[in-house]
DNA sequence: AGGAATTCGTGAACAGCGTTCAATAGCTTT
DNA sequence: AAAGCTATTGAACGCTGTTCACGAATTCCT
């Protein structure tokens, strides 16, 4: 019976990322720490680190999570829309959403960062790469004279525009948006892209 | 002479100010530590905490200062161009060189954040207006239909949106877009809002 | 000018943090 | 059933920001 070590030991791993998840969405990353999340979990506090390596690739572990949620909405919004603007306006509303609903989760998605010098994982890049992705179909719509390559960076840019309004918007940084003028604000961004896109061809 | 009392407060208020921005720009906000900035500064480690209040309030006016020197740079970025077009291109261009040109500096704009619950102080706020500022002239040439309330929206989402592809690329985000293509790629994201804002009128 | 009063600088001490590690307990294999 | 290996434990370590009693310096008052 090998399986039983390896069974209690992925047990024990998802129950520190799951505590680890609800003590962020309760008090924010930089409320977390290593002793809560130990004590949640039902563990000592060492053996937090035989189960994972660092408390920031636990906080990795929990963004990947994060992100697969975040991922399922953003896709399950752009399957009805038709035209390519109204699944702009959908990938984007989604966005906003689940950004304002899922909060701390959300900003610690963003405002986390691995000490300087340190490589974020590949099976962590990869999660990430969907945010891009299902621009990448609409917006081909839109601006058809571009390769996949510029498309690729387009799409980066078009969601970093969005990203960066919700972003200012939801740590409160008072030049962001408030917060009950976000969904418009958004959506009149989304809509001059859209239009400038066609427009512009640059 | 209450004077020179004053002034040497002010003097060590300053070199400790100084210190840390410089330790800033060289290691980053999370390399700050206040043992390493009283050495530079030249003092105990306690005559950090009669200057200023707080480690906090300490990045605060490094972060006051770095606004005023961006502040700068946008005002006289914004000057000699005629078209709004062309003045919406030229502060953007200058912000993405600010922030290129002072690179930890300006993460530390962005990444720094109260503990909860704690506000941030009225003389900070409005260091922060700059940024928004010099958007609503060009702006508001661009929309002549919309009135001051609607104009100041829009103007932080257009910073705002500027600003998250400039952050994302910038701490290396893997979704942000390549340093090398910031540049273009802010004034395409800059020329189809511009366009787009002419065209939708939202 | 000189003593009193107030303020300031000092650095040892404190509490809290992430992380390590020798010892212990528990499972697996022979 | 015993040996061998791995996982778990929690005390201990080093580093952090912050405090505070003490001594030095400066200002105020007469």
């Amino acid at each position: 019976m090998k399986n039983n070590r390896e069974e209690k030991r992925a047990d024990l791993r998802n129950r520190l990322i799951a505590a680890a998840e609800r003590q962020i969405a309760e008090k924010g990353l930089a409320g977390l720490k290593a002793r809560d999340i130990t004590a949640e979990a039902g563990c000592a506090l060492g053996a937090l680190y035989n189960a994972v390596e660092d408390l920031d690739m636990l906080v990795l572990h929990v963004n990947s999570r994060t992100l697969t949620r975040l991922g399922k909405t953003l896709l399950s919004a752009a399957e009805p829309a038709d035209t390519a603007d109204d699944t702009m306006q959908a990938l984007a509303a989604a966005y906003v959403g689940f950004a304002c609903e899922n909060r701390r989760l959300w900003i610690a998605l963003f405002e986390h960062r691995l000490p300087e010098g340190r490589e974020i994982p590949d099976w962590h890049k990869r999660d990430h790469a969907v945010l891009i992705e299902v621009i990448i179909p609409p917006l081909r719509q839109l601006r058809p004279d571009l390769d996949k390559t510029a498309l690729t960076l387009r799409a980066r840019t078009t969601f970093a525009a969005v990203h960066g309004v919700v972003q200012l918007a939801l740590q409160g940084k008072f030049v962001g948006v408030p917060l009950d003028h976000l969904r418009d604000e958004v959506a009149a961004l989304v809509l001059s892209m859209t239009r400038g896109a066609q427009v512009a061809r640059t």
